[in-house]
RNA sequence: GGCCGCGUGGUGGAAUGGUAUACACAAGGGACUUAAAAUCCCUCGCCCCGUACGGGGCUUGCGGGUUCGAAUCCCGCCGCGGCUACCA
């Protein structure tokens, strides 16, 4: 009767747990703290999917381990809940966000339970309620009120911003416009992504290729007001302080990448003709300041304010035409699709002040605005980009570095030129298409520009003594715009004037000096991040807590009032139409009771934008220390207790933008005072991705083929039969026969097949539902959750991108039940043990597997950086193995192998414990240890090598010394065999543990 | 294009300088059974010699190198995957 059944067990467990509160935290002990935190899911309308519960279960099994041995273990869940694809499901289903949000909540809450992770459900925050928002408002508020100190490198109160005389004297308006500009929450005009076709702004991640994600419609930029944060005055410290966290080393230089620090100077170049009472200077950004005396022209990008200002007449028309095309682009046209580079010439011209040469100014969309100064100076010879531009528009170029030989023998130039000699006379005739058979070696592809160059080597070919690389050297001087070829590194200058024969690094050092010296230039850095866009015009987010103030008509100032933390939480209005309103203004301007608001006798309208998704997900690791607590965000001495995250576990996806939000919200706090750690995730884990189950395809060709009814007629079959159930066509493994290393198909061999996992998606019909895996559906019976989680684990390393199999769950159940024999009388009616466990002293070789595997689990769970969950799984398989053999199963080693077990399948875990005699849950029962005496067996297998070959296999003690060990490996037949006839020259036998013997002889 | 990662049996993987293929899946054979499922036992990288017992050789994408010894370290190439993309 009681044979292994997960759907009786698991519900079971799981209920006296909740009711137990067995997983429940306090908030202080004396045992070692340990803060282990997933990254909360959204909860969408189709639930979980079997990726969710890979980390999950991950940090449930350290969670368990570590409580049991001894340490204060904090392991929360949560939902972040706000966000677009609620709101566009409300929108298609006409029922509230609110409503569908808590829904899902409750499916994604339901199915997590089902799998039996321990977190301490009283403190499970969601980030759409009230009480929880209203933290999210009141941290945005703290940000409001905090400016940047750069003296100081730290945000400080906005009261202690030091005000300049001249603005004091101009009055209290002019006090809080000069405070709003330095705080670090402030509005600008940004460009947004406005869909005219679906009527309302969409993200940057909802745009692809220029056309809304959503039915590819066309997306313009329009300049919208816009919350922005000031992250980028945190950009230092947030590059710094990635040496404090231990996380993968591709995560943080994806961060490091996405900050984009360079160091570079700032230069100023005169107006060659300044219009009068303008600015006389153009201002560039460049990271190779020992490149200016190769500046042959300028760019500036088309949105720089000065084009308007320095354009000439004669090219007036061509210079707005370009700026109107330019501003309908969308990034994506700007760069990716524009294979050539566009530009038009302002009719201006600047001076290089290096030089005093009059350079002209274009403008062309390569130069973003966004960056540096929105202006460049060129540098054709080495710069790519420049480059290529001035190919396009005919513009001087001009070298300034010397590349190494190396390099200047990989151009094709040098290519050609050692030629010359071979033929007679080192003409051109060199270089005209060899005669069939000719011993005469040509660069495959030579342009017309190096042939031309060719004329030029010939000449000076005597004087350089037939030294081609000398040749090459000298026409990179004199004729650089003639080769192919850029080169971007460092080198030594030369057409630099007094700075002729610098090495780059050295050059960059003087010119900088020399720029300031003569006030023309200064030292800079900056950065690729930019300020964080932070409103959304949308309903389901968190409302700011913001009001506009209006005159005496009605019109807006411009000045702002934040809430006071006593007014939070600003609810959202409970609006019945939450539509985008076809107009790039937000929803919430259509709740018009809500907007207008009275304060000391002013009137004001609220601000409508909401916040982004981020914004919940950037402190809740914050909430789940104190959750309940209306007064503050958290209490201090329960953020002093647990932070920093000890364990952060989740997905690459949010390598860069979730956590490099949440590090600058978390500075800021750190910065007022109210966390007392400089990052919030010291150790960061990512889990790979899992793929659907490995499916076999036909090839596309073979595909196409039967379309056109030729080609299989099999396929053709198979084609239609695919194509009228609406999937993609593909064979089952069954009907996959290997051959030579190559799938075919049974059903017709001469079709080849190539084996893929994809990643899980609707369209492709493979997603696995973890509800199917645990319960089963009509027709199958399901695995349980002990099953799901420790096949999650077992398919290989955490961090590895890796495929789905529902016979590797179906393999693991068969291990479980394997598990469940081995302690349970299955054929029993009652719950009773198998006849073979007994109150026995274990056997010398059952003691010594129970301890080894006590030590690989162990220590397969304490593995840096990453747990090696799938052998420490492989190890409890050898131990079953083991001792469903035996004949006697004592109990002494079955009871720590199930408490080496329940990390992995508490529910099955818990149940044996009962089996076995046990009170209560194992979950707080001490980590079995094991004693390294035991593990080790009464004789160890040598490996014994002649020459690196495996010759043989020697069993001795395992304490033998080497002496003993090499006499009595020179002493075997086989060695013997192998070393006939020759010397032996050496023997190795390496210093720790006697692995192996290996003879080297010559 | 740039940067990073990966490449081991039919499959997922193990071994990170010392016995390559642990553990599992799939496949095949056998036992039990009226039968099936379940369970248990055996075989299972490739090639060669041998009737058999057994023996020998090769093998970690390809080519080279370092080393007594390389899946592991180094160089070059090929393939796959991810991130990124005019940031001056």
């Amino acid at each position: 009767m009681p044979t292994y059944n997960p759907k009786a067990i698991e519900p079971r467990w799981q209920r006296y747990w909740l009711e137990h509160k067995t997983f429940s935290t306090p908030d202080f002990s004396d045992k070692p703290k340990r803060y282990v935190l997933d990254m909360f899911p959204y909860p969408s309308g189709s639930g979980l999917h079997v990726g969710h519960p890979e980390g999950y279960t991950a940090t449930d099994i350290l969670c368990r381990f570590h409580r049991m041995r001894g340490q204060h273990v904090l392991h929360p869940m949560g939902w972040d809940a706000f966000g677009l694809p609620a709101e566009q499901y409300a929108i298609q289903t006409g029922t509230h966000p609110a409503e569908t949000t808590q829904n899902n909540i409750a499916n994604f809450r339901r199915q997590i339970q089902m799998l039996g992770f321990s977190y301490d459900w009283d403190r499970e925050v969601d980030t759409t309620d009230p009480g929880y928002y209203k933290w999210t408002q009141w941290i945005f508020l703290q940000i409001f009120d905090t400016w940047y100190d750069a003296d100081q490198k730290k945000g400080r109160p906005i009261a202690e911003l030091p005000i300049p005389p001249e603005v004091r004297t101009a009055g209290e308006d002019a006090v809080r416009r000069y405070q709003d500009s330095k705080r670090l929450a402030y509005q600008a005009e940004m460009a947004v992504n406005w869909c005219p076709a679906l009527g309302t702004v969409l993200a940057n991640e909802e745009v692809q290729d220029g056309k809304s994600e959503r039915g590819g419609h066309p997306v313009e930029r329009r300049p919208l007001r816009q919350w922005l944060l000031r992250i980028t005055a945190y950009a230092e410290r947030l590059l710094a302080d990635l040496a404090l966290v231990d996380w993968p080393e591709p995560i943080k230089k994806m961060q490091r990448d996405w900050i984009g620090r360079s160091e570079g100077a700032e230069v100023d170049f005169k107006l060659a003709n300044p219009p009068a009472s303008e600015s006389e200077t153009i201002r560039v950004f460049t990271t190779r300041p020992d490149t200016l005396f190769g500046a042959t022209y300028m760019v500036l990008a088309p949105e720089h304010p000065l084009v308007a200002k320095i354009t000439t007449t004669a090219q007036r028309d061509a210079v707005t035409k370009y700026q109107a095309d330019a501003a309908r682009k969308s990034d994506m046209e700007r760069t990716e699709l524009a294979k050539k580079k566009t530009g038009v010439f302002t009719g201006a011209f600047a001076i290089n002040p290096v030089n005093n040469q009059k350079i002209p100014i274009w403008i062309a969309d390569y130069v973003l605005s966004t960056y540096g100064t929105g202006a460049i100076m060129a540098v054709p010879a080495h710069d790519e980009r420049d480059f290529a531009f001035a190919r396009q528009f005919h513009l001087a170029i001009r070298t300034v570095v010397m590349p190494p030989t190396k390099w200047l023998e990989e151009t094709s130039v040098f290519a050609a030129c050692k030629n010359l000699d071979k033929e007679p006379g080192g003409s051109l005739e060199g270089v005209a298409p060899p005669a069939a058979g000719s011993s005469f070696e040509q660069p495959q592809t030579m342009s017309e520009r190096t042939i031309r160059l060719l004329g030029k080597a010939s000449r000076v070919w005597e004087k350089f003594h037939h030294d081609p690389l000398r040749v090459t050297e000298f026409l990179y001087r004199e004729s650089a715009d003639q080769f192919d070829e850029v080169y971007t590194d460092d080198g030594i200058a030369f057409n630099s004037g007094s700075f002729d024969g610098l090495p780059t690094p050295e050059f960059k050092q003087k010119i900088a000096a020399w720029l300031e010296e003569r006030g023309v230039g200064a030292r800079k850095i900056n950065y690729k991040l930019r300020d964080w866009l932070f409103s959304r015009q949308r309903y389901w987010g968190e409302p700011f807590p913001i009001l506009h103030e209006l005159d005496d008509k009605g019109q807006p100032t411009g000045l702002v009032r934040a809430l006071t933390a006593d007014e939070l939480p600003l609810t959202l209005p409970d609006m019945q139409d939450y539509r985008p309103s076809g107009r790039p203004e937000p929803p919430l301007g259509k709740a018009r009771d809500w907007i207008h608001v009275t304060r000391d006798g002013k009137r004001y309208l609220r601000e409508t934008n909401t916040m982004p998704q981020w914004a919940g997900s950037c402190w809740y690791y914050l909430r789940y220390l104190d959750p309940h607590n209306n007064e503050m965000l958290c209490d201090p001495a329960k953020a002093k207790h647990w932070l920093p995250v000890d364990l952060y576990v989740g997905g690459a996806e949010h390598a860069v933008l979730h956590l490099l939000y949440s590090r600058f919200w978390h500075k800021v706090l750190f910065d007022r005072g109210h966390v007392h750690t400089p990052e919030p995730f010291y150790k960061l884990i990512n889990q790979g991705m899992i793929l659907g189950e490995t499916r076999y395809y036909p090839s596309n060709d073979d595909v196409e083929d039967a379309m056109r009814g030729g080609g299989s007629k099999e396929l053709r079959t198979a084609y239609t039969v695919a194509k009228a159930a609406n999937t993609e066509l593909f064979v089952a493994e069954d009907d996959v026969a290997p051959r030579d290393g190559k799938y075919f198909w049974k059903r017709d061999p001469s079709v080849q097949l190539t084996a893929r996992a994809d990643k899980m998606s609707k369209a492709r019909g493979n997603v696995i539902n973890p509800d199917f895996v645990v319960n089963g559906d009509e027709k199958t019976n399901g695995y349980g959750a002990d099953s799901l989680r420790l096949f999650e684990m077992f398919m290989g390393p955490l961090e590895a991108v890796k495929p789905w199999s529902m016979a590797g769950v179906e393999g693991v159940y068969r291990f479980l039940s394997r598990v469940w024999r081995m302690i349970v009388d299955d054929r029993a009616e009652t719950m009773q043990l198998a006849a073979a466990v007994k109150d026995a002293e274990p056997d010398r070789e059952t003691l010594r597997l129970l301890h080894r595997t006590i030590q690989k689990v162990t220590e397969d769970l304490e593995a840096q950086p990453i747990p090696r969950f799938n052998t420490a799984i492989a190890a409890m398989m050898e131990f079953t193995n083991h001792l469903t053999r035996q004949e006697v199963r004592p109990r002494s080693v079955l009871s720590p192998f199930v408490l080496l077990l329940s990390p992995f399948a508490p529910h099955i875990a818990e149940e044996l414990w009962h089996a076995l005699g046990h009170k209560d849950t194992l979950a707080y029962e001490p980590w079995p240890t094991f004693d390294p005496a035991l593990t080790k067996a009464e004789e160890m297998e040598v490996p014994v090598q002649v020459n690196g070959k495996l010759r043989t296999r020697l069993m001795v003690p395992p304490d033998i010394d080497s002496a003993s060990l090499e006499k009595l490996a020179l002493a075997d037949e086989k060695v013997k065999a192998s070393l006939e006839g020759k010397q032996v020259r050496k023997v190795i036998i390496p210093p720790k543990g006697n692995k192996l013997v290996n003879i080297v002889v010559g």
